[in-house]
DNA sequence: TTCTCATTTTAATAATTACTCAGATGAGAA
DNA sequence: TTCTCATCTGAGTAATTATTAAAATGAGAA
């Protein structure tokens, strides 16, 4: 192989990377978290406040199980957290991190769209 | 059913948005283009500058009929673009809008891991 | 022209995933 | 206790996806 101008400056900076392989792994199942229309729409709606499941379901017209599923993977990524209040569980915004993402994102899709 | 307080302010909003299905999912395409970790150190390994689809493979140790697939579906969502020299297709990262969510979604990782 | 190299494409397979349905918790009200 | 309500769980299925291998471009060198 006879590798171009960056791939010395790249490959460097990989091995300077301790458990590198661990934080792509968890940044690419964030990511994942993310990528899919109802989830991203679950995460978009709790940035305006907390919310119970059945209020995310109807808001979203899915049925409260499949919702309750995605919630399991929002959580499993620590990117909702739950507060109980009595018999019902209210989903919020784990970190301010995961707003900035939506935020990123959107602004992407926006010049996407123009 | 009998929402819980923060329901009709995110209804609302809901409401507001034109044509929020495609943004929603375009938006969740985007993340899902990130959320598989050869495609994000892909991603990553780009913000050092332009590179080659044989330069990536040798340094993710991916083969480049793999990398060429990744990188179809990062451009389709143009996340990436191309410069051709001579055989060689240089590919770099699109806006500035995807360096940014990497940055954000690795705060979110180190916050993870600690 | 032929040969080589970088990249793409197509097809096939294996793995993952979103959704639905049915049933199971689990807490509070009657 | 029983009943209701909110949520979760597990299994099953259909759809999507990552990877590989092999063949096909396509441009430049010989």
């Amino acid at each position: 192989m006879n590798p171009t101008s960056n791939f010395t400056k790249v490959e460097n900076r990989l091995r300077g990377q301790g458990d590198s392989v661990l934080r792509f792994q968890l940044l690419a199942d964030t990511f994942k978290a993310l990528g899919d229309p109802t989830r991203v729409q679950i995460v978009w709606a709790l940035t305006h406040g907390e919310l119970c499941v059945t209020d995310i379901a109807n808001l979203l017209s899915v049925s409260a199980s499949a919702i309750s599923h995605h919630l399991r993977t929002l959580r499993n990524l620590r990117l909702v957290k739950i507060r109980r209040d009595h018999r019902t569980l209210f989903y919020s915004l784990d970190d301010e991190h995961i707003e900035h993402l939506l935020e990123e994102g959107m602004e992407h899709v926006e010049d996407l769209i123009l």
